[in-house]
DNA sequence: TAATCGTGGTC
DNA sequence: TGACCAAGATT
């Protein structure tokens, strides 16, 4: 690709901090100067939603207040404030970062985006946006949004993911922070790009750039920036058993790795696409808790839809009997607990999807589940 | 380079 | 209603 002219992309600057200035949103980490809150909001801002992000991060920041209190937690009292907002891994990595804070940098985090990047969890944009606002260093960033409000007002028009686009993205993005305020110049792109310069229906009107996009003037903003299609996620099918013992049902941690990795769940297990669920209960139930049942009643189905999996989860009630040992295979962890008690563990959406059917709720997940069902 | 890894909102 | 997408990182 051409690069735009150097004066071309500094022309932004001004309208941008000008329009940033006068329409930036009121969010909660904006009035904190705290780096490690700030990169707590970034790391969970990751492919998440503004309004989702608020309120898991205000519970995080009054349970772990500073590094040195994230960095002596359980991971459990992690997950579990972490539970519902998705990317599980993220809160594995936040806490061996804090770890790695209080080990080798005093405490501190590190203030350029070269040793912010050395911490787990910490790529390319996040340590650009943590060393721009929290540190004033005028280190770029490009994120969902600033690909798509460059790829408009420069008229970029190939596969935005092709290195050569991205490298190009990130200079311009250079270019353009170096100067005062590099922390609200990279805000006010990425505002830029969520509040006016969305992926559909754009408000160009209003924006500070108008005279100078060029996809405005062409009359294809909607169409950039260029991407390939996704793929569709796969289906898959499991199995999901409550199974009781006097008054208590199994739950089981599923390995640190892979989906929904470290988190808690009823036991079952994958199965084929042409199974009949019901056949392979008692078989999965033993060959991967050394568990046997009988009576084996059907609760019903659920679905879940991840980013690359559409998971078809058939649920099953049963019991076992009293002194029932458990012999664990792939799972890492494994508890007899009240059913509620399922609901305040480290959990996906599909285990409180199950829950829900099999009648388990608590208020959190109720309303959980409300917002699911629309 | 292309997959993997969650969830909820939007049209 | 399925497809797209949201302040990405990791392998």
């Amino acid at each position: 690709m051409k690069l735009p002219e150097r004066s071309r992309i500094r022309r932004i600057r001004a309208p941008l901090l000008r329009w940033y200035d006068a329409h930036r949103r009121d969010l909660p980490w904006r009035h904190s100067r705290d780096p490690y809150a700030i990169w707590i909001s970034e790391a969970m801002l990751q492919q998440t939603r503004v309004e989702t992000v608020i309120p898991y991060w205000e519970r995080f920041l009054e349970a772990f207040p500073d590094v040195g209190s994230l960095a002596r937690a359980d991971l459990d009292q992690i997950y579990a404030v972490w539970t519902g907002l998705g990317y599980y891994s993220r809160a594995r990595n936040l806490k061996a970062a804090a770890e790695s804070i209080v080990a080798d940098h005093g405490g501190q985090l590190p203030e350029t985006p070269e040793g912010l990047a050395t911490l787990k969890g910490i790529g390319r944009y996040t340590a650009g946006a943590v060393a721009s606002i929290a540190f004033d260093r005028e280190a770029p960033l490009v994120d969902g949004n600033v690909v798509r409000v460059f790829s408009r007002v420069f008229g970029i028009r190939e596969d935005s993911s092709r290195k050569e686009i991205v490298e190009g993205l990130w200079t311009i993005a250079d270019i353009l922070v170096r100067g005062p305020r590099p922390g609200d110049l990279n805000q006010a792109l990425m505002e830029l790009g969520a509040i006016l310069c969305t992926p559909r229906k754009p408000d160009c009107g209003a924006c500070p750039l108008r005279r100078d996009c060029d996809a405005l003037a062409r009359d294809d903003a909607e169409s950039l920036p260029v991407k390939k299609k996704k793929a569709k996620p796969r289906r898959m099918r499991a199995i999901a058993v409550h199974l009781e013992r006097e008054g208590r049902i199994l739950a089981v941690r599923r390995p640190e790795e892979g989906l929904m990795a470290g988190l808690w769940e009823l036991p079952g297990g994958e199965i084929g696409p042409d199974d009949e669920a019901r056949d392979r209960v008692c078989e999965l139930l033993g060959a991967s808790f050394g568990l046997q049942v009988r009576g084996v009643e059907s609760v019903g189905r659920i679905e879940h839809v991840f980013t690359h999996r559409h998971l078809e989860l058939e649920v099953f009630r049963s019991r076992a009997e009293p002194g029932t040992r458990v012999r664990r295979r792939d799972h890492v962890g494994h508890r007899w607990i009240r059913p509620q008690a399922l609901l305040a563990l480290a959990h996906a959406g599909p285990t409180r999807k199950a829950l829900n059917l099999l009648g388990v709720t608590n208020e959190v997940s109720a309303r959980a589940e409300g917002r699911s069902r629309r």
